[in-house]
DNA sequence: TTCTCTCCGTCAACGCCGTTGACATAGCCT
DNA sequence: AGGCTATGTCAACGGCGTTGACGGAGAGAA
């Protein structure tokens, strides 16, 4: 049997499971996350979908390809909610800030989808709705194309990095997970002073730091940096009309 | 049984396999990233590696506690490679450029053992000696305690990041990531520009750039960014004794 | 209403997987 | 030379994703 689904919006007939529930690729869907958000990452599989479903495992099957047919379909809901109900302020610094936020946030929401959803590129309309509103922020901020192009790509592929990373702690087997957070307080905490004076002068700073994401402080500093940039950027422009552009490392700020 | 494992260094006997291998966990780490590296993460089973190596699957038994355990041993393997003869010159930032695209290279060199094992804390010799080095680094370069972990935890989080989004692009198998380059070219060069004007202005920049990977412009932001908190740090403590400290997070630095 | 067609839920089975208990033997220490 | 035990091997368990075959149920046509 090479193929056994049949589109959602070509199908007709709905049949009651045994059990009397009547299927739906959303519901599929819905039902997928609900395992993962109630028993964690590792409770997504084929037979306990179907126990939950109140269906045979093997229907699924008439949904979704496979199990990773599933699971992006799962992601495909993610930039959807991320997106959701966000209004621009006209400060590009607070909506990109508000922006990097939202995607983070809306993939720690479900971490196993966004394991596989981070870094697949799409195509579809809420990515480039996403683009179009980021690219848009930055070139209305005054961004020369090339600089908006280049910290448009850093800023994406920092928000989608670090949401995969922390995803990937949150979509861990509980006993992995455990043993991360362990490692911090059993093995970092007590290092020897001696070996390793840094880590044992900073080790408190050091587990409170950890136990958080990353990613606010990051995002704080790709924007300061981003700012800086702008205004090096401005002030060659206004201050003179012949070139002098903003080289590589945009080093110097040489204005008043 | 509870546990089969004894710790390298205190094995004293070394008994050859049926086919001859003489066992050992170095051998089976290696072995491991072989194996992913040439058949793909999904190659990496217990029972394939006891092929691989010419012994019974059970025998990594001996070695590991777990096919986890055995991931942390691949990460922290990773970790090492990236340190691997690298030598501090003295001057903080281009040190820290250095370690973050070695990193970054270690694990693109090995893109699908980096996609297992980018997100792990491992607590093992490599990993300790990496966060000493880079704590040491910031330390001596001034900046106070509670920042510099900060700072540590954004850089190593962004390089890890970035390593792992990246490496996810490489590892794809060939028909899906040729497809996620075509969506650039095919979809986004070819957005109507009333609809989306800024992908429109910029879609040659942006096929151009996204084909590149955006982790060393965003390190040098990341950078950038570290450096200005640096010197806001160093004039506030030179110019003033009491506090009215730099306004955004970083409060209170009531150290020194 | 009845007939027909085919969708789709179900069942059973396949070949993987990680892991473990029991066993045997080879290598080291005395 | 002999014993201890580390360590490689074997067999088995329960679980997994997936698929081929089947039959009952729903919908449309008459």
């Amino acid at each position: 049997m090479t193929d056994r689904v049949i589109p959602e919006p070509q199908r007709r007939r709905r049949r009651p499971t045994k059990q009397g529930v009547v299927l739906s690729a959303e519901l599929i869907v819905d039902t997928a996350i609900r395992l993962i958000g109630q028993h964690g990452a590792d409770a997504l599989t084929v037979r306990r979908l179907g126990a939950a479903l109140g269906a045979d495992p093997s229907a699924v099957y008439r949904y979704f390809h496979s199990t990773d047919d599933l699971l992006l379909a799962v992601a495909d809901d993610l930039i959807g909610q991320a997106q959701h109900g966000w209004q621009p302020t006209g400060d590009w610094r607070a909506d990109l800030r508000a922006i990097g936020l939202r995607i983070h946030a809306a993939y720690q929401a479900h971490p196993q989808a966004a394991l596989l959803a981070a870094h697949r590129t799409t195509g579809r309309a809420h990515e480039t709705a996403a683009v179009e509103t980021i690219l848009g922020i930055l070139r209305t901020a005054g961004f020369p194309d090339p600089e908006a192009v280049r910290v448009y790509h850093a800023f994406v592929d920092q928000s989608l990095g670090f949401a995969a990373l922390d995803a990937a702690a949150l979509a861990l087997p509980a006993p992995a997970a455990a043993a991360d957070l362990q490692v911090w307080q059993a093995s970092y905490a007590r290092l020897d002073a001696t070996t390793h004076p840094h880590i044992a002068a900073t080790a408190e700073l050091l587990t409170g730091d950890m136990r958080r994401s990353g990613y606010p402080y990051a995002l704080d500093l790709l924007l300061d940096a981003a700012e800086a940039r702008l205004r090096a950027a401005s002030h060659d422009a206004a201050g003179r009309s012949h070139a002098a552009g903003g080289d590589d490392s945009a080093g110097d700020v040489h204005d008043g």
